[in-house]
DNA sequence: TATGCGATATTCT
DNA sequence: GAATATCGCATAG
């Protein structure tokens, strides 16, 4: 399975962490895919310190940190010692709706995990959960679900300055959980 | 609803 | 010193 293939899988499945006080989960609702050669991916100039999990292999949680204020949540793709991952944009909340309310500070519950920056705090994702094995146990890990998804739309990343043209990003059509323009939500 | 801009910290040049 | 896989508030329509 390549890095496309695994945006496109995660859509629908539940990303789970739990904290001290309880359980926080929700559903994968948009993805990005960063594969490999891809100028727009952190791995593109290769392995620093910063990005480092990126070459874990598949299935490990990068977290990146950016714009002063926002951490972002990927899960890694392709084998160990290449550089590609998956970015994870926005969830659907299910468990610990309450939780994600009290670090968010909001109550609105499309608020809550709609876009990168407010997932990873709602889920309170920071560096101690960089380079976490997604498919072993441990406090954070991704579950499958037995709910259908609806059908999965595809267009241009978001947020980009290189690299813009390709529509690697995927989405659950309609659902109000996604982030981004309206147009890019249908 | 849509667009624009400043805040903020870490990394790389 | 510049750039950045963003957010939230401001303003205008």
């Amino acid at each position: 399975m390549d890095t496309l293939d695994l945006a496109h899988y995660l859509i629908g499945k539940v990303a789970v962490h739990d904290v001290a006080a309880g359980r926080l989960s929700g559903r994968i609702v948009e993805t990005e895919a960063y594969p490999v050669g891809d100028p727009a991916g952190h791995a593109f100039r290769g392995k620093t310190a910063r990005n480092s999990s990126l070459f874990l292999g598949r299935g490990y949680a990068y977290v990146h940190f950016t714009y002063g204020s926002s951490f972002m949540l990927n899960v890694t793709s392709e084998a160990r010692g290449v550089g590609a991952g998956v970015l994870i944009r926005a969830l659907q909340p299910l468990e610990g709706i309450d939780l994600m309310q009290c670090s968010r500070g909001v109550t609105r519950l499309m608020d809550l995990a709609r876009g990168p920056g407010r997932l990873a705090e709602a889920m309170r994702i920071d560096f101690r959960q960089d380079g976490v094995d997604l498919c072993a146990a441990g406090p954070l890990w991704l579950a499958a679900t037995e709910r259908n998804t609806g059908t999965i739309g595809e267009s241009v990343r978001i947020g980009l300055t290189r690299n813009i043209d390709p529509r690697w990003r995927f989405y659950e059509r309609g659902n109000p959980y996604v982030s981004g323009p309206r147009r890019l939500r249908e």
